[in-house]
DNA sequence: TTGTAGGCGTTATCAC
DNA sequence: GTGATAACGCCTACAA
């Protein structure tokens, strides 16, 4: 800023010896409706383009009360689905002439908390945000404000809020019964963390796979505390030292898988002879690995796209808070590759 | 926004019977100075409370002529180096305040040239860019407009404006170096996008390091045009369908890398048996590969913290157009794992 | 067809 | 110690 020759429509008024709202009104299209003569019109809209007139933003979301910017809160915009999202979001958004800001909250409510005040105090039009845990006070909070807000990827079930993401359980109980197809009983889960909603409904998927395939839930085969490749590394070695040997591991996220890779690798052991694993969220590198990971995939562009979509529709209804939000789960696929064995044909 | 309900200066003074000043005051800190009394200021603080105040930041940036807010625009946040970046200078930001205007500019100079004026109208008090080819009118004029900007990892040799990047140069010229030493003459680089900095200057430190241990550099043997994984992917089938046969291939870029190792795994070949690969740029996904991959590792944590760094002295700063910039080279480091083969002791 | 004036929420400059 | 009032740059009734 402190640009002294920034054109503003007092200036380029002034230069031209018109009023201010007759420039505002050319610049903004409105020439037709106020039957601003042609003449006038490219007049103001050649000297706006001579001096690099563009419209001061804030000053316009001051008046308009629309600032046609929204926040994106992710937990890790290292991890590519968040950051696959957010391209496609941002991309969605630059369309719309709408700027992103962005907050990588770490994982850290605190964070979370202390990023979304930041962005209200600058007016975003609407939030995406993937939270942290089960705190959900400050979104309690924003949304009574009228703030519209999208969740992604992780959900509140007992807040009334659109949300976007997978089908988690069902992604995950479907990867489970692909093991268990395969001659599998003893299957590690290796979580990630603990109270974010995808986390438990993964654990579910596990979890009702195993029932209804008649295989006792054993909670010492659930381990790990968070989605990143360290938690994989430590829970695969806490599973391997058990007394009972898991045949395969379910690694809740493809950085824990990493981990477990590593691990497995450092124990001697070997991917799929020894034991089998699958990971949930495919990435572009998953089939590039020592051994190529069977996952469970995830529509991670449509997410971010729909999101989008689901947000601007909030911003444009007036009072978007009296009707249920919609909640939508797209489905996952299973991407075979050579991650497992199958134990029935040995 | 359009919160009936939002608390402003004017509210709360009218709710106390104080002048806008005297809150405003308060509100900032400035009780002393204006020697407001202690009862006054903590009723203001606790009425901001109870309503939720939280200044409106378009007012502020307004009229002070600061918005905190830095815009950054990057080739792809999808990769992890640049997501890496993006990290460090979003919590660099927060922790003092600041916040983060993004855009993914997808390597094309329209969307950069869009976004950048979006940032413009939007006021930010700087931009923290990877530009994506020679085109640099838009920065030049954005300088002229006294916009504090930093470049980051893709310089302009030629554009007076500070950068921190990765010495890729001397990096690739390095592992160029290494290469040859373990007996490689015929080394075939896929390169990435062919009028960005970082390429031509990998490119040079390959040619360099060719030239110096005396081995006649062959233009038939630079192939490609983008940093990504289609590109490896052809360009190492074309390497492979030549009549000099490479003996070792130097891929511009992680993801290169990928369709580097997929094209020679379809190819029947095996790496580094028949042929050798280091890649440019480390992740956290190169030692899990099938080939646990040698590479070029780049400060990418430090780049950004860099880059944050250097863009606030120069908001600080004032007239910051007539010293000349730094230009910050970060050291790169040959990571090395079992991609290369020693073709002296075969 | 164009202009005037008020206001958006904040800070700064005077004044009392 | 506190209060008016004028900006900041823009939009939009309401006039003319």
């Amino acid at each position: 800023m402190r640009k002294p020759t920034d054109s503003t429509l007092v200036s380029i008024s002034k230069h031209l010896n018109l009023s201010v709202s007759t420039v505002s009104r050319a610049l903004s299209g409105q020439s037709k409706k106020y039957r601003i003569s042609d003449k006038t019109t490219k007049l103001i809209l050649e000297t706006a383009r001579k001096f690099n007139y563009r419209p001061n933003q804030l000053a316009r979301g001051l008046i308009l009360k629309r600032t046609n910017t929204v926040g994106i809160i992710i937990p890790d915009i290292t991890n590519p689905f968040f950051a696959n999202i957010v391209r496609w979001i941002e991309r969605a958004a630059r369309d719309n002439g709408v700027s992103i800001l962005i907050s990588d909250s770490n994982d850290q409510t605190s964070v979370e908390q202390t990023s979304l005040k930041e962005f209200i105090g600058r007016k975003i039009d609407g939030l995406i945000i993937s939270p942290v845990g089960q705190e959900q006070s400050h979104l309690r909070e924003a949304k009574e404000k009228q703030i519209p807000i999208v969740l992604i990827d992780r959900n509140f079930s007992n807040l009334d809020l659109p949300y976007v993401g997978s089908e988690n359980f069902q992604g995950t109980k479907s990867a489970i019964e692909y093991l268990i197809k395969n001659g599998h009983q003893k299957i590690g889960f290796i979580q990630g963390l603990p109270e974010s909603s995808v986390n438990m409904d993964r654990v579910n998927g596990y979890r009702d796979a195993l029932e209804e395939h008649h295989i006792p839930f054993d909670p010492e085969l659930v381990v790990g505390n968070d989605f990143g490749v360290e938690n994989g590394y430590t829970g695969t070695k806490l599973l391997l030292s058990k007394e009972e040997k898991v045949t395969a591991i379910f690694a809740a996220s493809n950085l824990i898988a990493l981990g477990t890779i590593k691990a497995i690798n450092e124990s001697g052991l070997h991917i799929p002879r020894d034991i089998s694993l699958i990971a949930y969220d495919e990435q572009f590198f998953c089939e590039y690995l020592s051994i190529p990971l069977t996952t469970v995939s995830q529509q991670s562009k449509e997410i971010g796209y729909i999101a989008y979509q689901l947000l601007t529709d909030l911003i444009k209804s007036e009072d978007s808070n009296n009707k249920p939000f919609k909640k939508i789960e797209l489905p996952t696929k299973l991407i075979l590759r050579n991650s497992v064995k199958d134990l029935n044909s040995s």
